[in-house]
DNA sequence: GGGATCCACTGACACGTGTCAGTATGTGGA
DNA sequence: TCCACATACTGACACGTGTCAGTGGATCCC
């Protein structure tokens, strides 16, 4: 009933021990001979005063913090990166660390948060600036960064590719995005399309970005449906950066009065939370969160020296079959 | 050159003064008379050596940490909760702490992460389970939660109700969910449409839940519209617990033939990212960020004793006109 | 000249933990 | 009886910081 915390003095002296034993105990060490009698008075104790160590104490005295920074930069990716934080915050908690994220406010911003907060690891999901890398530098914080480079990051393009191909298309547009921060992930995206074509002996696919990242600009993606359209080989199906332009194009097709999926197929990209809402329904490709949170939490713990190399990269991604795509019609209704 | 991070102890070397003397200069203590020579000086020692407190040196000293846990227990809401997360770390951010979001991986994970980071103030959307509450009691952790009873809170319902009834809809139905980690976001909402038409004269609204939280049943939504629209009284207007089910709504709508806004208006809540790209475009009610962000806020520095009473709560939203809203037709088109 | 006052600065302590060297107590062997 | 040795436990230190009491020197007033 003192009304503060309890601390391992306390549980120490409840115990009728030393605050050494105690920490010995309360931190399963193998190393020190301790007797069940002595063990479980200390349980007995840290369980009657609800003891829960000092978290700054124990982080001052190991060197180095539990707390692993998730660097959320606001990229316009997907709604679904929550997916990828909440298997990510398993896979740390597993570890017996804690994933906290921080949405850093402005670039100038993260000085302040090392302050306040000291990981032992920092994750992020986009470039970093240089003064930001720096920093990380200077105060001794590994950052990992992932891959996107890796041997499977194309594995989503060519299920969407090899989609479209079993259902006959061969003339494929792709719709990618033109905003720059969206580039990092767009552009394997885009060369993960080519080479899917490419492996599949499918003629070279129309690629075209719009502006906007999580605003897509409807108006754009019209334009450019009325152009893959109305030339010469027109194209039959349509595949997506992702499930907003998707839905862009869904739009952009009922504006045009272009019937999907009669005239036109769709495909999208993360089974988002609103593609079963659209219609017709999108078919898209969901990636399983381990996609890409496993890749990065191999890569941290490689870096926090628990893992002799980074692990192999496996990504795992299906097709959700919806309504949006079918096989392209033999005649094609006449345009406009 | 040393490899490690430098101390407080290497910038008073460097500057040639005596550790509590930085401390003095680096903190900006107005009771110490230091002059600017000498503030110079550690200043630019500190620059030099690219100096980063130590965060938990500095949280065992003073008892406290400058963090502050937004716990998210991933309550299927909206997913522009990260609009409020924005919001809320740019708030803290001002006062010199930092916000980390931690997504709970499962109810009994609170007392790991409290043992890995020990925050100033735990603030969640939702409701905690009471060992939940009791641990953060322990430790002495103050935890703020939203008073969505507060005054204010009826806002985004009372604007739905204006919109729609000044169209000139008095047979209005509503759309809520039967989720039940959702109930505390959804009855306030209820009571808040509920008073709105009671205040503006209009008849009592027929009121439904569909089950699911972020997946809504589509199914079950076109139960609902034809149980609405075949009766007498037709309802010519449906507002929705959110932009999800006024989605969903839209689908049923196309499932069903029933022209959108010709035969039915249909307006949600929350301005989701994907309300451009329905079709047609859905109109919605935008709740500024700081509806709920200020709120939370003023309340978590009321616990800190920074802030003398919690602030009034003032809600901003406005409507957002696209295409799913019109005057209802004198003639309702024949059913089915 | 001597006491009072102010300025600029410093030495030392405390926060709560993990860990190492060391100590007291038994236990067995020569 | 004496030494060697394992067992069970403890005292004391260090991590980096913020802060308080204190100290030496200069200045001022009478």
């Amino acid at each position: 009933m003192t009304g503060s915390r309890s601390t391992s003095a306390d549980v120490a002296r409840r115990a009728g021990v030393s605050r050494a034993t105690v920490s010995y105990v309360l931190n399963g060490r193998t190393d020190q001979s301790i007797p069940a009698n002595t063990r479980d008075k200390v349980l007995a104790a840290a369980r009657d005063l609800g003891y829960v160590p000092h978290a700054a104490s124990r982080a001052l005295r190991r060197g180095t913090s539990n707390l692993v920074l998730l660097i959320n930069s606001g990229v316009p990716w997907s709604t679904n990166v929550t997916d990828v934080e909440d298997e990510l915050t398993a896979l740390v908690a597993a570890s017996g660390r804690s994933l906290v994220v921080w949405r850093r406010p402005g670039a100038d911003a993260l000085q302040g948060t090392l302050a306040n907060l000291e990981p032992c690891v920092a994750i992020s999901m986009d470039a970093l600036t240089s003064g930001e890398n720096r920093l990380l530098a200077t105060v001794g914080v590994p950052l990992v960064a992932a891959d996107l480079a890796a041997p499977g990051t194309g594995l989503p393009a060519d299920l969407q590719i090899e989609h479209l191909a079993r259902q006959g298309h061969r003339r494929i547009g792709y719709l990618t995005t033109d905003e720059p921060s969206l580039q990092r992930f767009a552009t394997p995206r885009t060369d993960g399309i080519l080479a899917a074509c490419v492996r599949r002996g499918l003629p070279e696919p129309r690629i075209a970005g719009v502006p906007g990242g999580l605003a897509v600009d409807v108006a754009a993606v019209a334009g450019q449906l009325t152009r893959w359209l109305n030339g010469r080989d027109p194209v039959t199906a349509v595949a997506c950066f992702n499930d907003l332009h998707a839905a862009a194009c869904l739009a952009a097709a009922s504006d045009l009065r272009i019937g999907v999926p009669t005239d036109l197929s769709v495909i999208g990209l993360d089974d988002d939370i609103f593609a079963p809402l659209t219609r017709p329904a999108l078919t898209t490709v969901r990636l399983g969160p381990q996609h890409f949170a496993r890749h990065l939490w191999s890569l941290a713990r490689h870096h926090l020296g628990e893992a002799p190399g980074p692990a192999a990269f496996t990504p795992t991604a299906h097709i959700v079959e919806r309504a949006s795509v079918t096989s392209p019609s033999p005649f094609p209704s006449p345009k406009r």
